[in-house]
DNA sequence: TCCTCCCTGTTC
DNA sequence: GAACAGGGAGGA
């Protein structure tokens, strides 16, 4: 399930694979995956994949058309999209939902570029870097959480009156958490998921920031977590996993007090906690 | 603010 | 053969 940290990976990982590459021809297996701009589908052969980066979850392919304007592919990995870059004659997979063939700047073939993605619920959307504000997803994400100091991110977390965990996991509150990075931050910060936002002090939802921050940069360090699916852009495992103080651990003993950690369902969610350590 | 649904492979 | 995994849209 690629949160910040995994697609943070999964972009790095692609980049020398695919940057500056030339898109030779498109292959779109699963139609659904492409869930906006379909036209622009036939002005891609010729286009130069000119950047790769993240916002929030998604992975952006910044694309130079042949005719000089410029156009983006914006990926949601959901829980199972993975990219790959196979050789040339390699020929789709079960779940391979998208392909970009490429080639390097002499037209000389260079690889296939697979989107594959099991359970469908990943997307692609092709769209103008100037419309990108009508699409209402981007349009409200919240601040990147390694890009914008705590107190700032705190603030942000303190609007309205729902369980932390909630906030946590509201794009448009913060951008790029998910369920492992909310469990494992509020473990950090001693916060019980169901705590409501207006009853935590600003002091200790800024701790909770931090230790967000601090989980999040972590697992980049490591390449992320694989839980079951999870692959970065060159095929490998993370290993942040091996880290978890609670995420997966509902019944195991808390690796601070050693009393057993506590399953629940917060925010539609499956979340473990200590309810000895978070209050 | 909260719940259901989408989807398929894995686990019990 | 059912429960479960979960981001985000959409509806209550």
């Amino acid at each position: 399930m690629p949160e910040l940290p995994e697609v943070e990976t999964v972009v790095r990982t692609l980049r020398p694979q695919v940057e500056n590459r030339i898109i030779t021809g498109v292959e779109v297996r699963l139609p659904k995956t492409v869930q906006a701009g379909e036209k622009f589908l036939s002005d891609l052969v010729g286009a130069r994949i000119a950047g790769t980066r993240r916002r929030a979850k998604l992975a952006l392919l910044d694309l130079a058309l042949p005719d000089g304007s410029a156009l983006i592919a914006a990926f949601h990995l959901k829980m199972t999209g993975k990219f790959f870059v196979h050789p040339p004659e390699a020929v789709p997979l079960k779940h391979t939902r998208l392909i970009f063939d490429l080639s390097d700047q002499r037209s000389i073939p260079a690889g296939r570029l697979f989107f594959d993605d099991t359970r469908t619920f990943g997307y692609c959307r092709f769209m103008r870097p100037e419309s990108l504000h009508l699409w209402n997803f981007w349009a409200t994400l919240g601040p990147e959480p390694l890009e914008t100091p705590a107190e700032e991110l705190a603030a942000c977390l303190h609007a309205g009156n729902r369980a932390v965990k909630a906030a946590l996991l509201d794009q448009t509150v913060l951008a790029g958490a998910g369920n492992i990075y909310a469990d494992e931050s509020l473990f950090a910060a001693g916060i019980a998921p169901t705590a409501r936002t207006r009853d935590v002090s600003p002091k200790r939802l800024t701790a909770l920031a931090e230790a967000l921050q601090a989980v999040l940069r972590r697992s980049i360090e490591e390449c992320g977590s694989s839980i079951r699916d999870y692959r970065d852009a060159a095929g490998n495992a993370g290993a942040f996993q091996n880290n978890f103080a609670v995420y997966g651990r509902a019944g195991q003993p808390c690796v601070r007090c050693g009393e057993p950690l506590q399953g629940a369902r917060v925010a539609g969610r499956t979340t473990v906690f200590c309810p000895q350590c978070q209050k």
